[in-house]
DNA sequence: CGGTGTCTTGATTCTCATCAATTACTGTGG
DNA sequence: CCACAGTAATTGATGAGAATCAAGACACCG
């Protein structure tokens, strides 16, 4: 594992709430403090139930940010790429994490430790108002979440997560997603279980709504797509 | 509807938000720019999809937090009580509520504006944290709902909810809980239908695990009620 | 080439939503 | 004070959807 300290002002992720600080901050030591690390694919960066420690920002790289139920079943609540938080209750007076993540392929880290942040924070209120907004917003997508839970059938949560990870990751020239995961990845994001999402995707192929090559997933026509879901529930985006 | 406007050092919520910070605030005139109102039961305070216009607190009373899906199915999301929030996008750039909340009883509120809101989070850096942890509380329980939803069962997410409200308005001497619900509300807010909160609530009086009279209910053993919850979910309180 | 893990399909079981019908409760106006 | 209407609560019957179980296909890696 190596580790560095590039600077947040040049850095590329410019949805990074630190990155658009950066200058605010420039002449604290706070973002110096940080702590920048590459982890290999299939690392656990946070575990649930450990001691906090601190809040992780993905510089470079995909993690999925989970949390273990019944039987070891996994519930994936979101997968935080460029410029994105781990850990989120890091820098609270929580004693421990809420929430796993783990990096789905090799990925760059920048890690503040809780007393860094909580300076940082107490230090200027327009940090902490954006943090604040970000927590807001995921409030936001995770009541969202809730409610389609509650409400959609398999194949539109299928659908819905299809989508989502259309909108975040996008997809290449010939409209594959970008974010290949397994059959059981979809199912712990969707909240089914692996042979639901299975035989969902064997549907949707055979109507044409979705194509295959090898592993990776193409929607069609996205519109179509969408409109597969219930216009109830098509504007809530998360 | 009669507005007035008490002072937020002498108000009786202690756990409230500004209440903790009245005293910082005291020399500037955002808190003198409230509007405490009281609304009586049944009112939609705010309303999906409507321009948000600020950000109420209750004050005194109760008010549930919901938003509408298919059919018109109601998912409660939370209730509100002494010093909690409603309308937790009002200070944001969002243009629209998210989410629906209607009072319960008769429920005194005090409303903020986004401007004063706003100035209120930039002046104060300490209160703009304050609020940052509120919604990272608010995200984790939203979080470990989306989990609940997806695994529990029907029998399991309405001991669940029973146990919620428990923890949150509490029961009397006779260990009936102070909050009366509808079955149809703790159908929404459990996530099922009226009729299997029904069957679910006839099943644990058969076995001794409720007790009903008239329209309270009453939990007779919290810990053996408890344990009812598979052992993974035991420890995610919401 | 065996072995492990992912993917796929079919059959079965079971939970849950829906529908329908009945009873209890609440409040309102005559 | 009672009749009535409207709402809430309850129970049973039924069907659809989804989880589970089982077994085989496929791909990838040492």
């Amino acid at each position: 594992m190596h580790t560095s300290n590039p600077s947040c002002e040049a850095c590329l992720n410019t949805n990074c709430i630190l990155h658009k600080h950066a200058r605010d901050l420039a002449m604290t030591s706070f973002l110096e403090k940080k702590n920048t690390m590459k982890v290999r694919k299939g690392q656990n960066v946070i575990i649930e139930g450990s001691p906090i420690h601190g809040l992780y920002f993905v510089k470079e790289g995909i993690a999925k940010v989970y949390n273990t139920g019944i039987n070891g079943r996994e519930q994936i609540l979101r997968f935080a790429l460029n410029g994105e938080v781990l850990g989120q209750r890091g820098f609270s007076t929580q004693q421990y994490y809420a929430v796993s993540s783990l990096t789905l392929e090799e990925t760059t880290l920048c890690h503040f430790s809780t007393e860094n942040l909580q300076m940082m924070l107490k230090s200027s209120s327009s940090l902490a108002y954006d943090f604040m907004v970000f927590y807001a917003e995921e409030l936001n997508r995770s009541e969202t979440k809730v409610r389609k839970f509650a409400q959609m059938t398999v194949r539109e949560k299928v659908i819905d997560s299809l989508l989502y990870i259309n909108r975040k990751f996008g997809h290449d020239e010939k409209g594959f997603l970008k974010l290949t995961l397994s059959r059981r990845n979809i199912a712990d994001f969707a909240g089914t279980t692996e042979e639901q999402v299975i035989r969902t995707l064997s549907a949707l192929k055979k109507e044409k709504l979705l194509k295959c090559e090898g592993k990776k997933i193409g929607i069609v026509d996205i519109d179509k797509f969408a409109l597969e879901i219930d216009e109830h529930h098509y504007f809530l985006q998360s």
